[in-house]
RNA sequence: GGUGCCUUAGCUCAGGUGGUAGAGCAAAGGACUGAAAAUCCUUGUGUCCCCGGUUCGAUUCCUGGAGGCACCA
């Protein structure tokens, strides 16, 4: 017999634009308690107005955890997420109330926080140097050479038109001396706090029209200015975002500023997209639209255990 | 009113000496476990404006009509 979760961890979740922050910080407020971001680009510095980060008004309002913490060259993963907010929960949150609430679209470190991530070995700069390196020398065939031999059984079910996935399997088979599929467990973690997982949407013309307003908005806002600031470290994968990709172009005079107004848009939209095809894959998910998200929420955590 | 040009995918347009059509953009669907705003895959049936005619067969040629644009009155 299960004993009762007192601890709830309230998600908010939903594609881009759709409105989370401002229902989060209704919620927290609420709820008395503070929010976890969970979104992959929120957490660095210096980027905050073409990631649409929470502004300073909204962060005194509430506290925000995870939100320009880190700087653009620093690594960051879905599994280091999931360990800093366990531990965030365990040694603050926890010790002052009863609920949390998590807001973000990235749906890889909603659910390594949620359903937790396998353990991997950490790559070492070595391994990491000398797969890039056959990657670029030798080709994808060459890596997947390797994954063929050193680990057949996810070397029949990966992706092979996909270099970084192949790639990334042949780093950890190296760095662990066994075969990543070994790893790979895809095992579900059980918390000891519940999991009240909230989806927001609204229909999807009204998202693209959404979306392209908050561009615009963000241009209006000196996303130009922002991303001119951070040209010099464009390599970085924290860069490699939508937002900065685009103006990055139009940096290099590879389109006019017009153009990468656009393809900023577009690029949003179809980001949106595959937000929520991800999404359509997760049962826990309660769907409902922001403006109802707060009597979903109470209806949610009165049942809950 | 006259003359000319145009009417093809959501949009902008190609094309076919008659065998039911294709680019760009837009859009849609999917995969996903340590870079995830990343990375990767898939998808174009549309009364070719309408009614008739010629033809084995018309979106393509011809008559008529409708709408649009331009110029002339």
């Amino acid at each position: 017999m299960e004993q009762a979760k007192k601890k709830t961890l309230v998600v908010i979740t939903g594609p881009t634009g759709v409105g989370k922050t401002g229902v989060a910080i209704d919620v927290a407020r609420w709820l008395g308690c503070e929010i976890i971001n969970a979104d992959s680009r929120q957490v660095f510095r210096g980027i905050p107005i073409g990631t649409a980060a929470p502004t300073a008004e909204q962060q005194a309002a509430v506290r925000h955890h995870f939100v320009a913490v880190k700087n653009l060259d620093e690594y960051y993963s879905a599994s280091e997420f999931e360990s800093d907010v366990l531990r965030l929960l365990e040694t603050e949150m926890w010790q002052r109330g009863d609920y949390a609430v998590m807001c973000g679209g990235s749906m890889l470190y909603v659910d390594a926080v949620c359903n937790g991530i396998d353990e991997l070995p950490t790559i070492s700069d070595a391994v990491r140097a000398a797969v890039a390196l056959k990657w670029r020398d030798e080709g994808l065939e060459s890596l997947l050479a390797e994954l063929a031999e050193r680990d057949p059984a996810y070397y029949s079910q990966v992706d092979k038109r996909n270099a970084k996935r192949v790639a990334h399997a042949v780093e950890i088979c190296r760095q662990a001396g066994r075969p990543y599929s070994e790893l790979r467990t895809g095992a579900v973690k059980e918390r000891d706090f519940a999991v009240v997982k909230v989806g927001l949407n609204v229909p999807r013309e009204e998202l693209f029209s959404r979306i392209n307003a908050r561009v615009d908005a963000m241009m209006a806002a000196g996303l130009e200015e922002e991303a001119r600031r951070v040209y010099g470290l464009r390599q970085l994968n924290s860069l490699n975002t939508v937002g900065y990709k685009e103006m990055f172009a139009y940096f290099d005079g590879a389109m006019d500023l017009a153009t990468a107004r656009e393809r900023i848009k577009k690029n949003t939209r179809v980001y949106a997209k595959k937000q929520l095809t991800w999404y359509a894959k997760d049962p826990a998910i309660v769907w409902c639209e922001p403006e109802r998200a707060q009597e979903v929420i109470t209806g949610l955590i009165q049942r809950a255990p």
